[in-house]
DNA sequence: CTGATGACGAGCG
DNA sequence: CCGCTCGCCATCA
């Protein structure tokens, strides 16, 4: 395995129960601009990765047949909650890393996401 | 070794 | 929102 599925395994690991992030995001965050690959990270995922928490950008399981449903199946057992047209809402359960967390290991945070977070943050803490 | 192919995403029309 | 094209990487015939 190579260092790069390494990486995208590690930060997927990193994703907390009941959350969920994009291949985008991660392929951004090891690095990448070809996004297909961190498909195909997944698709040889070790078992100890949570990899039903990686979903498209669009908030939908980009799978279909049986791994799609085992996917969504999973998702809902950690009370994420999908819409009528099988979207998840990003604001309550997307997960954005931490600029440090990510530092220490050796990732880099997209301006854009950090500015995501943030206001994701400030979301929650006004509904708290 | 060469070429087709993706559990994707941004940009365009 | 839908349907394209391209991205240039790892994998597998």
């Amino acid at each position: 395995m190579n260092d790069l599925f390494e990486k995208i395994y590690t930060l997927a690991r990193a994703i907390p129960f009941g959350k969920v992030t994009t291949y985008g995001q991660l392929g951004a965050m090891v690095g990448l601009s070809d996004m297909r690959y961190v498909g195909d990270a997944m698709n040889a995922c070790p078992d100890d990765v949570p990899w039903q928490r990686v979903i498209n950008s669009r908030g939908t399981i980009s799978l279909g047949g049986a791994t799609g449903s085992k996917q969504r199946a999973l998702l809902e057992q950690e009370s994420v909650v999908f819409d009528e047209n099988g979207r998840v809402d990003f604001a309550e359960v997307g997960w954005i890393p931490d600029a440090e967390w990510l530092e220490e290991n050796g990732y880099k945070l997209p301006p854009p996401l950090a500015q995501e977070k943030k206001k994701n943050e400030g979301e929650q803490l006004s509904l708290f």
